[in-house]
DNA sequence: CTGAAAGCGCTTACAG
DNA sequence: CTGAAAGCGCTTACAG
């Protein structure tokens, strides 16, 4: 090793062995040297301050241990998303206990012949498409592609490979219901971009909910944001102008409702009492907000896991998959959701009533 | 390409040339290939659906063109920490900018000679460490390994390594600075795990503004929690037990600021009238809390790109660095503190007047 | 038990 | 303008 890193070369020299003896104690292929030989490599290893070099390794092997992760639409800010960034931590999770390494490909656009460069170039063994928008040219390419592969997120149905996601229509349609049973008849929707499958399908849960239940929702209660804090305050500012008016909110996600909590606040409506809140995704802002925001809880970090594996097993069993793996979300029940009730809200004491509901967590 | 994926050895029998001929033609090293040459190439690599393999290119370049990010101690949630993922997200930022990939190497123990295995492979041309904790084995490690490198975090001040952070003492400092300038004297400090620099630091902060303003703190006024909103709570039910009582508190992060505000509130004691709270990172929660939370905000995005740039500007020179890269924190006002008042507050009407005094965000 | 040789897929002098 | 050859650092039959 002139003046570098130290090779499997310098090892053999340093020992007096062959590079094979080498690769072969440092595989424990057992029976295949002497104690006496194991001993020598050893130190020279140690000695030498010896590292395999994993790229040449994995090029002989045509595996490099390393799991893709694959993220379009990079613009600004990504994992600064709970949702990414719980499903990366997820994905690392099972990468690491299985022994893998993680590699993020984050394409600026969703370009299937760029994409490829990145993935099948032998640099991972498999790749995990995160959260695809609707319409993703991505999704096409991901079918016909043939390394492993799994789509973490919401995708469509009918999609020819394996997929790992929450059950975005029947969550929402369950909580609906739930909402119904309570009491509640009108009930607005904050909708989500139309450019997420998740959106499209949390908002066709609610609509199949009312629909079973012989209510017709009208469109004055459906308005859609683009998932921020500040959409939900304006659809919010709209809903609250609707008449007869609504005695709950189903929001497509909880920064939405968050902003929509923050508006009734203003206005001295008082959640739950006149209106009840239901959110998605239980972030972490929901459960320290005022009132606690009852929310469909994700498993995001699941998904996460369960892509992992699944990309795992088809790596090392050389077989695709297509299944889908499909979570229930979790109603967690806090604080702005009540009964149905006809009586207008006594407004005199709102703090001592609120503080009195509010639960531990 | 018998069965398999194209090689360059399959373009070049293609295009009937040498493989040197593609392989000049895919650089576009000019002048080395006619015009006639170049298409033929061309049309062999469209029809193959040839893409180069980045593992053998890396092994013959000794350049992977992918940067590591190691993050130690990673049981179970990491990216769950919004730390953690809004820096991996600087990071990647400025990588994807900049052409290079991103590994992660999450360790589940900071074991240096684990990590070298991971890092010094081969893999990746540099390695930014991320947030380690206090008294780490890999910071030893990392300042003796000859790779490009650099710390994003809280780090030794005497490190001998490159590395990125807020200046956790001066902002805190400034912040203790403002909140007596409006008249508190009795400020109380929630801090966090001694086994974070970056809660030592601000510790360090909150002490020496109160002991230059020649106000003497008593240990009863400071207590410590695990940046947990539980530990905040705990830590504010403590603190409400001493005599004589603070008018304001700062705390090491928002979590436990808002677990804080949790117990005042249930309390009964207004936020900021009768104790104004301070937190530390702006978390997205803060900013949806009631009372929204003041606090310092800290720049972790800016402290991932200015890392990857550090890094990849040493990967590119060839040049190590060692210089210290200290952002600012800012203090971002909302409606949780205000000037020190003698009187109590008039508990009689709280909601009107927290409501007139919320600022829109 | 041990080692010489071929090869993974590319790039880089170098010679023509 | 073009190509044969050596080599990156490892692994894997295969022969002894």
């Amino acid at each position: 090793m002139p003046g570098g890193t130290p090779t499997i070369k310098d090892v053999a020299e340093r020992a007096g062995v062959s590079v094979t003896t080498v690769t072969n104690v440092l595989h424990g292929r057992g029976g295949r040297f002497s104690e006496e030989t194991r001993e020598r490599v050893m130190q020279a290893v140690e000695e030498l301050g010896y590292r395999p070099n994993q790229i040449a390794r994995s090029l002989v092997r045509r595996r490099s241990h390393t799991l893709g992760v694959v993220v379009e639409h990079f613009r600004g800010a990504l994992l600064g998303n709970p949702y990414y960034s719980t499903l990366l931590d997820g994905i690392l999770a099972e990468a690491v206990r299985s022994g893998y390494q993680l590699k993020i490909i984050a394409l600026e656009r969703p370009d299937p012949s760029h994409a490829r460069l990145s993935i099948e170039d032998g640099s991972v063994d498999g790749a995990i498409l995160a959260a695809p928008l609707y319409g993703s040219p991505l999704l096409r390419w991901f079918e016909e592609c043939h390394i492993p592969r799994v789509v973490a997120g919401s995708s469509p149905h009918d999609l020819r490979a394996a997929c790992v996601d929450v059950d975005d229509e029947g969550s929402v349609y369950a909580a609906v219901q739930w909402l119904i049973r309570l009491g509640h008849r009108r009930i607005a929707f904050i909708g989500g971009p139309t450019n997420y499958w998740s959106a499209q399908q949390r908002e066709r849960g609610y609509l199949r909910a009312l629909h079973d239940a012989g209510i017709t929702p009208t469109s004055h209660w459906i308005r859609r944001g683009n998932y921020s804090t500040l959409s939900g305050r304006q659809a919010m500012e709209k809903l609250l102008q609707v008449r007869p008016a609504f005695s709950a909110v189903v929001c497509c996600n909880d920064w939405m409702a968050l902003g929509a909590l923050e508006v009734l606040r203003r206005r001295g409506v008082l959640v739950p009492d006149d209106i009840s809140v239901l959110g998605f995704d239980d972030v972490e802002a929901a459960a320290v907000a005022s009132p606690p925001l009852t929310t469909i809880r994700q498993p995001v970090r699941e998904i996460g896991i369960a892509s992992a594996q699944l990309l795992i097993r088809q790596i090392e069993s050389g077989q695709p998959a297509t299944e889908r793996v499909i979570f229930p979300g979790e109603l967690v029940q806090r604080d702005s959701v009540m009964p149905y009730s006809a009586e207008p809200s006594d407004r005199a004491k709102p703090l001592r009533r609120l503080r009195s509901r509010r639960r531990r967590r």
